[in-house]
DNA sequence: AGGCGATCCTGAGGGC
DNA sequence: TGCCCTCAGGATCGCC
């Protein structure tokens, strides 16, 4: 389930790869993964160059210097690989796109078995600006003093925490599993409506999210069951999760069986005594 | 208006 | 072995 972490190393698996080259041809297989009021060769960058890889939260723009824009989400199981047509590293089912690049031999592929995810193209940068003034700041590019005041501002809300941190429009980038790594490291109970948190927790969880979404991008990600960076590697951060996807088992810091159950329609596990 | 449940989709995994 | 049911979840929509 590719979160902030899987995002920004996918980015930079592909950055070298894509800077600067050509977008020669482009087919798009299925026709409803392209959102976007533009033709589909527009959409899809034939004829540009591209110019960078950006991000913002689980969002990467493709941006060509001729100022198009195509916004990738992977969703759940979205993937998005540069690979030799006489090697390829992921099966050949659900390729929804395709790119040729000048000179290149590799294409560029969008797979998504779940089609949560899909493409988004806009006109210009000023479209892609305007659609990322819609969700908070990134929660690995923002300081922590400004993401804990970020998240501090939402103190009047009585929905729980966890629901907050998967709020993309709050802070851009967390999904369930560093959701639940974070609270368990700040030591924060994940159903704890948001305003009876102390300025301190507020503090606690950004410095917190930090180190985790540090780590988990320094490991390539988490990859569960689909997640391939560009060139179709696993991330290995799922090895360092503490409580995602551990219910029934003793937490790693006092031995007590975690706790599993639904919070914000999420599965979530806590440790009922190291979580407060 | 904020919060929450339903919805989309496919494949894995468990039970029988 | 094979079938069927449940579950996983990001973003969006509609309801209360």
């Amino acid at each position: 389930m590719p979160e902030l972490p899987e995002v920004e190393h996918l980015r930079r698996t592909l950055e070298p790869a894509l800077l600067g080259a050509m977008v020669e041809r482009a087919e798009l297989r299925r026709r409803d993964v392209l959102r976007g009021a533009v033709a589909v060769g527009e959409a899809m960058l034939v004829g540009g160059r591209i110019a960078s890889l950006d991000r913002r939260g689980k969002e990467l723009a493709i941006r060509c210097e001729d100022g198009r824009v195509l916004c990738v989400h992977l969703g759940m199981s979205g993937q998005l690989v540069l690979e030799s047509p006489v090697a390829p590293t992921l099966p050949a089912t659900h390729r929804h796109a395709e790119w040729g690049l000048r000179g290149r031999d590799e294409r560029l592929f969008f797979r998504d078995p779940r089609r949560f995810g899909g493409l988004v193209a806009l006109r210009d940068g000023e479209a892609l600006r305007t659609r990322w003034l819609g969700r908070g700041p990134d929660a690995f590019a923002t300081r922590p003093a400004v993401v804990s005041s970020t998240l501090a501002a939402q103190g009047g809300r009585r929905a729980p925490i966890k629901a907050v941190l998967l709020d993309q429009r709050v802070l851009a980038g967390i999904g369930n599993i560093y959701a639940d790594e974070s609270l368990f490291r700040a030591g924060v109970r994940p159903d704890r409506p948001a305003r009876s948190l102390s300025l301190e927790e507020w503090k606690a969880l950004a410095s917190a999210l930090r180190r985790v979404l540090a780590d988990a991008v320094a490991s390539g990600g988490s990859s569960l069951r689909d997640y391939r960076d560009g060139s179709g590697r696993s991330g290995s951060y799922q090895r360092l999760h503490l409580v995602y996807g551990r219910g029934e088992e003793p937490c790693p810091r006092c031995g007590r069986t975690l706790r599993s159950g639904r919070v914000a329609g999420r599965t979530t596990t806590w440790c009922p005594r190291c979580q407060r």
